[in-house]
RNA sequence: AGACCAGUGGCGCAGUGGUAGCGCAGAAGACUCUUAAUCUUUUGGUCGUGGGUUCGAAUCCCACCUGGUCUACCA
């Protein structure tokens, strides 16, 4: 257990790190401090290997560099050094020749994973390894507890696919720092989920969006279905909910009208059950464009993701797991009732009561409630019978109303909302409506959600009175989206589990 | 919340009832153009926690803790 091992050593590692802390000693004794306040650096690793690729074995320059890094390979007693910084690793070569006695000294209390910064010449070795032949050296910081293991180069771990140097998962999460320091592909996951971010607010701005914020605090969690934290503000003698979405703050800003295109990209909480895709705190993205419709939706919800995926990937065929998932526009559309007859042979558009339906499920064998109303069981048959199958993208349209309250009812059918879900590999990673702008429908449809949360529905959707107020200023036509960040990220990442792209997921405590 | 699986030095692992082992890391030394450097010697673990069965438990049983996978709720 890591925290065993950080509030009660055993042994071994104490006496790790009490060796370390008497270098701390012997450094200061060279007058060294071990935690200075900044080096100048003038190169990465990257940089250098990049300007020097072309530099032949054995060859010397007088070019001189200060890099600075950790140090995670230590060859010939100190004599090489690989350092690594974010950019890659660079050796270092530090041979007595080139180092005074005091310096010699130092570098022999150097570490495995001490952070040191080293100026010298540019050489690369007889054996054709990139080195700066170092000529000063300067602690940046002492590492007083030993990395997980021996960091190996990429080419070895090609080779060496079981010899990795930490897996453990518990430790992976909680101390997240140790995976970023010793694990390549931690990090290569974390930088694409910084740059699908970048890209997907580039990309928006580019489109004439613009980003909003709006409160993370509400009186009342509304505009998704599901269950809230809850806390307190001491000041206000008030209970508030973290927000579960951002939608219904987002569309009264679109009844002020403060641009065409809004969009907001930021946390929200649902108190429920975490697995492999659901954390209690999750990022999403909600944007909100007036005057279209989901038609709209669809064809910006394909583009942003596709261009997204070509500008970190490189490409629109993305592999995730066993399957090649390919992103190119246009997606498939499918209706959800044409989806359902098409695999099950049945039209629920032929059942007017909920009975109807209710027993045409069973006949399916898909769990349903007999409380159920029909748009209830639509779902469930579509979530047993169709979904499972959806691997490459494709927009599910057309959504019952009674699971939609926030949804413009379809220009053709009065039972269904001009609403979609976007799928791929078989997740639900966007919705979307033509946005209900309908005041009075909107007060009825949460008066339909309230019914429900009587009848011990806990997750229908909460009225929210001064939304509906704020419709009756009057709404454009509005096309909106919603989109799970995480999700996309594992996608474009092939992370199994979304701990693997948040970047410290919520685990219990561990006394 | 339920089912199943896992927890052995800092890390990665072996060990299915009879004296707790290996590799790396650590320490001491050798070696000064190495690449997971190499070579010699060596420290370190009450086997997740607490009970139980047994002459004897890392190993069998029970409970609990933490994690994982699946299922349910959910995105």
């Amino acid at each position: 257990m890591t925290e065993k091992t950080i509030h009660q050593p055993t042994s071994a590692l104490e006496t790790i790190r009490q060796t370390r802390i008497q270098k701390l000693a012997d450094l200061a004794d060279k007058g060294v401090n071990p935690y200075p306040y900044a080096f100048d650096k003038d190169a990465d690793a990257k940089f250098l290997q990049d300007k020097y690729k072309d530099l032949p074995a054995g060859e010397e320059t007088e070019d001189t560099y200060s890099v600075a890094g950790r140090v995670m390979a230590m060859r010939n007693s100190g004599m090489f050094i690989d350092l690594m910084d974010s950019t890659g690793k660079i050796q270092i070569f530090s041979h007595k020749e080139n180092l005074d006695e005091d310096t010699m000294k130092i570098l022999k209390l150097i570490d495995l994973g001490d952070i040191i910064g080293f100026t010298g010449t540019i050489r690369r070795t007889p054996r054709g390894e990139l080195s700066i032949k170092a000529t000063s050296l300067k602690v940046l910081s002492k590492s007083l507890l030993p990395l997980p293991n021996k960091q190996i180069s990429e080419e070895k771990k090609e080779q060496l696919k079981s010899h990795t140097t930490l897996t453990d998962v518990e430790t992976k999460y909680r101390q997240r720092y140790v995976d970023l320091i010793v694990n390549e592909q931690t990090r290569d996951t974390f930088r694409k989920r910084s740059l699908i971010i970048q890209k997907i607010r580039e990309y928006l701005t580019k489109q004439g969006f613009i980003e909003v914020e709006t409160p993370m605090l509400h009186t009342q969690a509304s505009g998704a279905n599901a269950r809230p934290f809850i806390t307190h503000h001491n000041a206000l003698d008030m209970d508030l909910t973290l927000r579960i979405a951002p939608e219904l703050h987002l569309k009264r800003i679109m009844v002020g009208g403060l641009n065409e295109k809004i969009f907001e990209l930021s946390r929200c909480f649902r108190n429920e059950g975490i697995d492999t895709r659901h954390n209690p705190e999750f990022t999403m993205i909600e944007l909100y464009q007036a005057y279209v419709d989901y038609n709209e939706m669809m064809v910006l919800t394909e583009n942003l993701v596709s261009t997204v995926a070509q500008e970190v990937l490189g490409t629109m065929k993305v592999q995730y797991g066993d399957n090649l998932i390919d992103l190119t526009p246009p997606w498939d559309r499918k209706t959800m009732l044409g989806s359902i007859k098409e695999f099950t042979g049945i039209d629920f558009n032929d059942f007017f009561t909920a009975e109807e339906a209710i027993a045409a499920a069973k006949k399916l064998h898909v769990p349903v409630e007999d409380t159920d109303n029909w748009g209830q069981v639509v779902e469930k048959v579509f979530e047993v019978t169709v979904e499972p199958t959806l691997i490459q993208p494709c927009h599910i349209i057309d959504y019952p109303r009674e699971i939609s309250p926030l949804a413009k009812i379809h220009r053709d059918n009065d039972r269904l909302t001009e609403r979609f879900e976007t799928r791929v590999n078989g997740w639900e990673i966007a919705n979307a409506f033509s946005e209900l702008t309908d005041p009075i429908d909107q007060r009825y449809r949460f008066e339909a959600q309230a019914l429900a949360k009587a009848n011990g529905d806990e997750e229908a959707m909460s009225y929210d009175e001064d939304y509906v107020t704020a419709l009756e200023y009057g709404l454009p036509p509005t096309g909106g989206m919603g989109m799970g960040i995480d999700r996309l990220v594992m996608l474009l990442t092939n992370s199994p589990t979304i701990r693997d792209v948040i970047m410290f997921p919520t685990l219990k405590n561990v006394n």
